[in-house]
DNA sequence: AATGAATGAGCTTTCATTCAT
DNA sequence: AATGAATGAAAGCTCATTCAT
């Protein structure tokens, strides 16, 4: 209805930032993977559009291909993003040198508070659990990120249980399975969750009620009886 | 256009097939919501195709608009199918007569059982919390859905602690996450978890630790300590 | 969204009003055509949607069907119901006992009121003109609708010229084309010319201005210079 | 997929038809803008086919999105180019030196042979004011554009009541309907006009008997009495 | 005479992607 | 290395109409 809908692209307005952007190649693929984590976050696999994302970047759809070559690429590259950075971060973890039952306490808040801050990379891994983890399945990338929280959950697990504070037999990936649901459960859920039973789970004393018995249950869970 | 047109004796038979499934439009929408439910678990909203689910279907795609006005409408009475399902089966579960902390073991048990047994559900769930709950938000029939288990929670709650066996203070709500968060948790991130840890989830020894440790979680959490 | 997505008609609303309108097929044409004709003056011919004119119906989309026999044939039963009514309104005219010139203001002025009045009449003609006429020309109804407003012209020319007062030598059909022309594109072109010109003219003081310039034209055009 | 692929001797001429075409978005524009206006003229915006308008075209119906977006938009582009090629000649009419009376006579029939010469104008603008006239209400480029015949008319009319050879007080809008009204009505209104009275209006006698009608009826307004 | 259920054909539009330089 | 222009294939949806009683 509106006169430029006979202009497809608007081309000379894109032309001006163009070329403040030009040369550097990797500013252009942050500013795509950005863009794309967010589309893909929201939208799904399925459901992002190559268009939305070009749209809101400084580039072209052009380039996504360029750097990307696909869709798919693009997604790929989105999770190896989003995986590297929680992984850079466990790794920064010093947790070691507290008391077992501390060290415990503070491990699972650090996830509690992570996966609440990102809230994005929460829908990315449940969008790729819908896709069968295909894409990072088919990353090598992803796969041999080691993941450093198992080792830690390691360290303090069996400092626990040379000091006889811990009495469970489990191994660190179960209990890293433990925390991380409840942690994941919380934000990839919320929406269904709070739909129905009327809750909203962002709300601070709610948040702080589900922070201290997750960390409850893990305790007691790693004490015994 | 077919052949038969000319052989009398097939009418008969025709007319038949074409009862089955013309008169009956219940056993059409059973049939549609079948294939549905299926296609928007493996797929996704967006991923879904009307045209495959039609090609599954006995009827034609014109049917499914006929019968559920949309993609969108279809999906939503797929959902609505699903959490009926699972409410049907909560309203049944006959746990209050037993010791509080037996009674507890049986309900994890339950919704660990239910969960590992329906990940179409599980997916389904996931699904729509990437799209904010907004389907089920909008449905009526969803919301009012009365969700059984949380009065059984509360009864064997109160049972345990007039018992003294449960010492800590929870609401039915947040104990049904706490349990609920890690049987999900296992069925919708097993993709990713068993790709990351390299481990089948679906493996009996494994699924078996699994269920005893988030019961074993659970009591623990309850008794306190 | 909603929950009535799933069933595809209102049954049982339907049918309780139904009984109320039963055995009166007359009553249940003229409601069909009334819907009909605002219908299809509105959204023209190929805009106009049967389930949209159903739903406003006190009947079914099949009845239309069962008494009109297509979309274009209540098409054509609106044009010759429209057409009937201009007709029958015309045959009522009373002018020729005034003097000639008093006449034709009158007749100028009741054109001008009539298609004022009527601008779902207005459209209509116009949408046939757009489909070549094809169905009032299929119509014998309306081709053998004689055209009585031409009748009451010719005689007023007739007595105008005999009494020396007109002396402009015209056919009753150009004459009724003249008076037609301007009374019909003040409705049928009212939306562009007013949005063109930044007029407004369905505003009393335009609409008189108006209505007096077409009798002035006309009169003046009849005496000649 | 053509034969062609294996002679190379006709690529030259392949890719010459195909830069013809390719490299020349603005005469893709226009053939599908001249195709469009027919489509859309001869069957209405509803009536019309975005198929039946790729089919006559050089391009495929996926251009007619990439340039005008939805086949509203292109309707809209078609109104504008109508439009556009009326007020150009408008504004190339050099009718101010002449006497008043002449040019007022000129000007009629100016209006007379360019509306009968465009009977695609006169139908597009019926077919708009069927839509209520919502797209050039949207079209900031259509109502911009000035209309040349009013300041025509407004300076014959000054210098003719100057002269006192017009004694008629009237403004140049009103004047313009005047003679717009019965021209346009000629060509909108002949195909029910024809059929009801049956007469052909495209007869040349008719025609030249009409063309001198409306001269003198307009004339004979502005001298007045 | 009257009608609820069903439908084939075709509509507008969208989408990820590649061509051509 | 970088990109503006173009596009084939298929998607969701709508429509007037008929079946079957």
């Amino acid at each position: 209805m509106t006169d430029d809908t006979t202009s497809p692209p608007k081309t000379a307005a894109r032309r001006a930032t163009a070329s403040a952007r030009k040369n550097d190649p990797e500013a252009t693929k942050r500013d795509i993977l950005a863009v794309a984590t967010e589309e893909f976050a929201t939208h799904g696999l399925s459901g992002a559009r190559v268009d939305a994302i070009a749209e809101r970047t400084r580039t072209t759809k052009r380039m996504i291909y360029y750097y990307f070559g696909s869709k798919e690429g693009l997604y790929a590259a989105v999770l190896e993003k989003a995986y590297g950075d929680i992984r850079r971060i466990e790794a920064d973890l010093q947790l070691t040198d507290l008391e077992p039952e501390v060290a415990i306490r503070r491990l699972v808040e650090f996830t509690f508070d992570y996966e609440e801050a990102h809230p994005n990379f929460i829908r990315l891994v449940s969008i790729e659990n819908i896709h069968c983890a295909a894409h990072i399945a088919g990353s090598d990338t992803i796969r041999n990120l080691n993941v450093p929280i198992i080792d830690t959950i390691a360290t303090i697990l069996e400092r626990g249980h040379a000091q006889g504070v811990f009495r469970t037999a489990v191994t660190p990936v179960d209990l890293h399975m433990l925390i991380s649901a409840f942690c994941f459960f919380r934000v990839s859920n919320g929406y269904t969750f709070g739909t129905i039973f009327r809750q909203d789970l962002a709300q601070p004393d709610i948040r702080e009620r589900h922070r201290r018995m997750i960390g409850d249950a893990v305790v007691r869970y790693l004490k015994g009886d």
